[in-house]
DNA sequence: GTGTAAATGAGAAAGGTTTTCATTTATATT
DNA sequence: AATATAAATGAAAACCTTTCTCATTTACAC
């Protein structure tokens, strides 16, 4: 029953707003960039406009349904939004994400913000390295 | 005596170049978009095209001249390489930036990376909110 | 001074994302 | 259930930052 979700979120409950859930939702990989759902949905017979995609995915990421990510280089990438914090490993490789969390982090962030006076609205974390499987 | 650091650097010695370094040092912001940069040189007088203003940027990052951030929507930003590897705060009213050293954060990145296997190639760390100055 | 490889300028092209606008659709109202 | 209305969609054009192309100019080695 995604179309509460939507309801929710003041969204209408529309056939393009409900694949691109459902996409995000069942894909294999977490993270995917407009493109990838785009694709993924005409795989799956759906003819929607990449447009209405960035559209949804914006009114999404809004809603607090997803989160995007702004990595370096390029395009962004979308994931769910599960309501937990975390930061993100990329691999310069494969292009493989993983998350993490570190309170230890997240505490110094706080008192750096503090110690500069800043009202802290956001942060953002990215390590870029190689994965194992792309060490051998 | 700048043509030092361009030969230094294995460059040629050019009027473009040249006249970029010395924006970047002369600059009252210390963190430049190519855009700025290209109408910094305007106000100069020196009639520089915009892609050239690019390519030299490029190549002060490749020559470690120069560090690009990327932050996030939109446009990327230079400062002069100073040696001092540090994060930085935005703030997203003003835009201004300001930088920070946090060793606790070095050490806990390299600590994850190494958790997850990753070979630490690079991080970047933004935090985003509201300086002192806006707040009021 | 001259030759040669490298650098530049102008404009075109690229790549990701957003906008426009006419058409279609969901939902509130009758 | 039919209708009105505001919102959503598709397709293509526009946008914006950045890179590329290619003819011309320039720096540096000889």
């Amino acid at each position: 029953m995604e179309s509460q979700d939507l309801r929710k979120a003041g969204l209408k409950v529309t056939l393009p707003r409900l694949k691109v859930l459902e996409i995000l939702e069942s894909a294999q990989q977490r993270h995917m960039s407009a493109e990838d759902v785009y694709k993924a949905l005409l795989e799956m017979g759906e003819e929607i406009g990449l447009a209405t995609v960035y559209r949804v995915l914006t009114q999404f990421e809004g809603a607090g349904l997803v989160s995007r990510l702004s990595i370096e280089g390029g395009h962004a990438v979308f994931e769910l939004e599960d309501g937990t914090h975390h930061d993100h490993l990329l691999c310069v490789r494969c292009n493989q994400i993983e998350e993490f969390i570190d309170e230890v982090i997240e505490q110094r962030q706080r008192v750096i913000a503090a110690e500069k006076g800043f009202q802290m609205t956001d942060h953002s974390l990215y390590i870029y390295g190689i994965c194992r499987n792309c060490q051998s």
